[in-house]
DNA sequence: TAGATTGTTAATCGATTAACAATC
DNA sequence: TAGATTGTTAATCGATTAACAATC
């Protein structure tokens, strides 16, 4: 019942990794169906939601029993394209790019991190999770030989726009950036961006209205 | 022109830092104010749009002026509450933790660090950004000693909720959650969750989208 | 078969955009 | 004053929820 016709909207597809954490959980605890009901109650959205959102990529489920949670999973990863194999470079050596390429959740998701780049002398050729860090002028051509799919830039701020520029000369496919400036890159690569100080400023609100309504 | 009747919808809120991040940019750049309708082309929305989210909060504009952009990012401030001085720990001083620590737009938006913990013994005592890591057992005196606002969990999944319960018991106000793991927490505790794979999963999907257009 | 639960259409709700009178 | 631009209402658009026939 595949419906290849209508648009996928982005706040569904922005729900589809909550979707595939919380099945993830309900696998590790040997639950192996589970209606729109339950799932919803879980989750604390509407049975609904959940419908309509999967039908937005077919029908997964079957009347009378509801979803198989281990090949609904499986279907969302496609859908997410995590079989892909996608690689990714970090780019900025710093407390963040470490911590990132320390990170164990990217490789838990099909991503592979296939190199490292700072432009301290004093940091090239150290090794990070097993990854020489390598120069920033080596960047292009890596990306260029290695089909190299995202780079993940954790580079000061000065040097974001700079770097995404090459990064997208030497044929990147996407960008996940954490720096603070919005980049400006072509159309057909998409960014996504990592404001850290957005969610401490929105969670500065939050706190706000609660010692509001608390009087 | 205040209006307090009607209730602000999160996208707006979620809005807000960006609006904040364009008119500092302005800032730097010595312009002084701005229409509705050329921040909507820098921004790539709508005037419309600027227009109705800031009237959530009042009328900050001027008719055949614009907006001042000074002014408008004060006020912008006080509605997210930077100007509070809410203090923050870091709770995990593992990689991330000490990225964090010294990631330093969260003390440009007006928050204080004031502590970082750890369970691991072998780095009690030491020193990052100039606070000593303290013991976890302290947490929840420090937390109350203290008025804490804000706890940055950096720990692992394992230890997050168990870590939220501790935080919320001391009269934490709200948390900033980089685990894996969603936090059952009271409702008047508000917490962002910085979910770091579900980025790199809608941006493969994003990625996933463009090869597919381009064949 | 009877009960459960999906897939999907229709109804509702809320957010975005358009339009324009008010006014600086 | 004339021109510009806001604040705000009304129109449109899209997303969420409700409802239910289809069906396992």
């Amino acid at each position: 019942m595949e419906n290849n016709e209508r648009r996928v909207p982005e706040v569904v597809i922005k729900r589809l990794p909550r979707y595939y954490r919380y099945l993830g959980e309900l696998l590790k605890q040997d639950i192996q169906r589970i209606s729109s009901n339950s799932l919803s109650k879980l989750m604390n959205v509407t049975a609904s939601q959940i419908r309509q959102d999967l039908n937005y990529f077919g029908g997964f489920g079957q009347q009378g029993y509801g979803y198989n949670v281990r090949s609904l999973i499986d279907e969302i990863g496609n859908i997410l394209g995590l079989n892909d194999g996608d690689t990714t470079i970090i780019i900025g050596a710093g407390n963040l790019g470490r911590a990132l390429a320390n990170h164990n959740s990217f490789a838990n998701r099909g991503f592979k991190l296939v190199g490292i780049f700072d432009n301290d002398e004093s940091i090239i050729g150290a090794k990070i999770c097993g990854i020489t860090v390598m120069s920033d002028l080596e960047i292009e051509g890596f990306i260029r030989d290695n089909s190299v799919d995202v780079a993940i830039l954790t580079v000061p701020n000065s040097a974001a726009q700079d770097m995404a520029k090459r990064v997208v000369d030497g044929g990147i496919r996407g960008i996940l950036n954490f720096s603070y400036s919005e980049l400006d890159v072509p159309p057909n690569v998409p960014v996504e961006n990592v404001h850290l100080s957005d969610y401490l400023m929105t969670l500065a609100y939050r706190i706000k209205s609660e010692r509001d309504t608390e009087e």
